[in-house]
DNA sequence: TGTACATCAGTGAACGCGCGTTCACTGATGTAC
DNA sequence: TGTACATCAGTGAACGCGCGTTCACTGATGTAC
């Protein structure tokens, strides 16, 4: 689907990871279990190792995958908004920590919906998962290109946190309370609003 | 060991929470088995439904008992510095995000541990998940007397997603520089000091 | 264009294993007399 | 103080189940002639 895939197999290989990508943020890592996958992808479990090694390999995937796209939503809500003199910070704030994401899991950002678990992992996902982390600290920071690196990571840690604890408390008042907090406390520290009037 | 245990049945229990408060921290929700807990607790697995009618209704103790624990480090090491004029946010901060808690999941905070978790459980360790969440945003406003709840609230989240993203990227440089930028942000924008010269 | 055949993506039964949970039993504890 | 007995915390074998992984097989695809 985001790639170009050549054969029929390539075309089922990311057909699978597609699901995967989706079933780790909605259950986790350890929630993902290789037939439910296989199912959702149209398929019987037995085919799975013609396309991957391990379960550990379609993590592997299934992560880079999410990240992917993740950081195209974004994106793509950046440069909607971006005519309309919203700077990408803005939008990346209000993307990331919109009240419509307490209930999506599945197709937010990995980062956000596995990050406690990360350490846990086998080395092999523990690296992939590192990796993601990076990728969200370099988004932020291409979003605040004038921002030193530490603020990036801390702006990162407060999207991952505040999503995370605004789901914990649930798709409700609460939830959303924590939520526009965080988006106004982000907006108002570190953006540098694009057009003229405050 | 926290408690006051009347009878030798209310001792075992005790210990089988204790150990469970651990493990639940160590190996996240998903990780904790009834008879690893029991072993560790120097007992068979065969005992368990004596003392709890579900390992639910182990995960619902086990979060109470680790979110105790963590608030308790937190207030001694506030008691210490206290008389040193460390204010209570500065050691809160300190103690929640040092380096020492990179490695040392098995202590820590039961919400930075188990948060992307949360909302993946049954009902009644969701209920216990998102009290543990409101403690924590209350121990934050307790040591911030004078802002709203909204900003405890931010800050709740940036140090829950800190030490997380600190985590994922490992017990080294990388890890310790994300949690040093956390700190000194968090200070720096938050912390009155107590005594004279900043 | 039509037939024969090799390839190989996908099927489905089977495996060993560890899980949560149940239950008949044991043996130490403490009370009754 | 000493014996008999009831209680009940803890034992360990067993259960049904779902997991990751393996493997002999099938049947559609596409090439060779």
């Amino acid at each position: 689907m985001s790639r170009t895939p050549n054969s029929r197999k390539e075309e089922t290989h990311e057909r699978i990871v597609d699901a995967a990508a989706r079933a780790i943020r909605r259950h986790g890592y350890a929630g993902v279990g290789v037939a439910d996958v296989m199912k959702e992808a149209g398929l019987t479990h037995g085919g799975f190792y013609a396309h991957f090694g391990s379960r550990d390999a379609l993590l592997v995937e299934a992560l880079e995958r999410a990240g992917r796209e993740s950081f195209a939503a974004v994106t793509r809500a950046a440069e909607r908004r971006a005519p309309k003199g919203v700077s990408s910070f803005r939008s990346l704030v209000e993307t990331y920590l919109a009240d419509a994401h307490l209930a999506s899991l599945e197709t937010g950002c990995p980062v956000a919906a596995l990050g406690c678990d990360m350490p846990r992992q086998s080395p092999a996902v523990r690296e992939a998962s590192a990796v993601r982390v990076q990728r969200l600290i370099a988004a932020v920071r291409a979003a605040l290109p004038a921002a030193p690196r530490a603020t990036a990571s801390v702006v990162a840690g407060t999207l991952v946190g505040s999503l995370q604890l605004g789901r914990a408390l649930g798709d409700n008042a609460e939830g959303r309370a924590l939520l526009s907090a965080a988006r106004k406390a982000l907006i108002l520290q570190h953006d540098i609003p694009a057009a003229a009037g405050h």
